[in-house]
DNA sequence: TTATATCTGTGGTCTAGACATCCTACGAAT
DNA sequence: ATTCGTAGGATGTCTAGACCACAGATATAA
């Protein structure tokens, strides 16, 4: 690590990128500090400058540097931002907020799609879908009710998938090639009833966050529409926003 | 609109960036259509490949475009991501819904900050903030309690603003000249206690959607650090999230 | 001492090329 | 009919410059 190769597949951008993310990984730039200058960067790593700024432009992005126009380029202070904005699966969610995923599939089958999922999916509703009952559970305690919906050529071999131990996504990805990449969710507050109560051992009436989520491949197209039910006091949603800055 | 005129303040990027917002407003160009190559735009507007590619570069983090390479870009299908990701107010928000929104000051004053608030707005605990609970309407009726907390130079000056028939954050802008770009906000279930459910109308027990948010000014300064309870039954919430996309 | 100008270094914008990689379509060889 | 190779066009990466706007320090003049 320390130095761009010219030669080989990755692009030297992403290898400045990579650089720079594990400068902070290992404490060598800390929030808040004045990084490298552009012009600096790309005589220190034999790039031009436009490369070096490329790599610092999508951290930026990505929210792990700000630039100030005629100061410099500084490391940001806040961390939600970096970390999770991020598309994740439930398991890897769940690590991450340092709790021990678990699941329980109550029913995996072909079914027809109604107006709702069809009109999600942008499939004709009646078509043959593949839908996933699943609960969730966060250190052995029931946490959460997941209804996957999902539609793609060869989808019905899902069937045959052990989707109590492998992710649904981590299946997708590797054994369907399909990269999921992008999601919308929408969220909102309610009251567990009586069937829901029973299977996440609460009492009827617990509050609850209901959501529903689509989840599209890179081709801007979508593959799964899910509809969850989360025992309200047991989990918190993270998210963040940004204005686009206008121009004066 | 049409023409990129190459003196002015505007950068060229900026123009065709809005020439093609423009173009899919009017429905020029639909979703799912494919836009001019980046030769293309190019040469018909009179400017590099480089500045036509940052054009529509910033249009594909948006959201509003998808590549794929060898084909050539799209207008993306889905608009939430164009919409809803954005760091509004309250206002805007409700209006974007079609409602009507309204607001009623319930406090505004200046308080020490408790350790919670201190540590979100990074200053000391016991400093003094300004602090300003406010209930929100949505078409003449309750939706929300909302608790704002913002510290920086001279907020004492908030209390001679008035709130009720302005929005905050356009008083932030336009008077202190305070831009919020970017903010972190989290969100639990819940239900409505006795205090609460008396100021929003409601019964107590009704399910409601709990946020806090910290909202950060350009120079990743956190302004404001803001509690909000909304009814449950009368306010989804939307998001979006993205896979950071890995290369080979 | 206090303004005021200048200088230097920063990010912001822009150019005119170059080659790489990937997709598609078309035509040739099997 | 099928397979393969190739050509053209798309995005992806990269370069070596250029000038601008802005911030801060320094030096100069009132």
């Amino acid at each position: 690590m320390g130095t761009i190769f010219r030669k080989g597949p990755l692009p030297r951008y992403y290898q400045l990128k990579e650089i720079m993310r594990e400068k902070i990984r290992v404490g060598d730039w800390k929030p808040g500090d004045l990084i490298p200058s552009e012009r600096e960067l790309s005589e220190q790593y034999g790039i031009s400058r436009m490369t070096a700024r490329q790599a610092i432009t999508e951290l930026v992005n990505e929210g792990l540097f700000y630039r100030e126009q005629g100061k410099g380029t500084f490391v940001s202070r806040h961390k939600i931002t970096q970390q999770l904005i991020h598309l994740t699966g439930f398991n890897e969610d769940i690590r991450a907020r340092g709790q021990r995923p678990g699941t329980k599939v109550l029913s995996a089958q072909m079914i027809p799609a109604d107006d709702v999922v069809a009109d999600h999916l942008r499939i004709k509703p009646g078509q043959l879908i593949f839908a996933l009952r699943r609960l969730r559970l966060a250190d052995a305690e029931p946490l959460a009710i997941e209804v996957s919906h999902l539609s793609f050529m060869g989808c019905e071999r899902l069937l045959e998938e052990d989707l109590e131990n492998n992710s649904l996504y981590h299946v997708l990805e590797s054994k369907y090639g399909l990269v999921l990449i992008e999601a919308e969710q929408e969220l909102e507050a309610g009251l567990i009833d009586e069937d829901h109560a029973k299977v996440l051992g609460v009492a009827v009436g617990t509050s609850a966050l209901f959501t529903r989520r689509t989840t599209y491949t890179e081709r801007d197209t979508p593959i799964e529409y899910a509809s969850s039910i989360y025992c309200g006091n047991r989990y918190i949603f993270y998210t963040s926003m940004k204005r686009e800055q206008l121009l004066p």
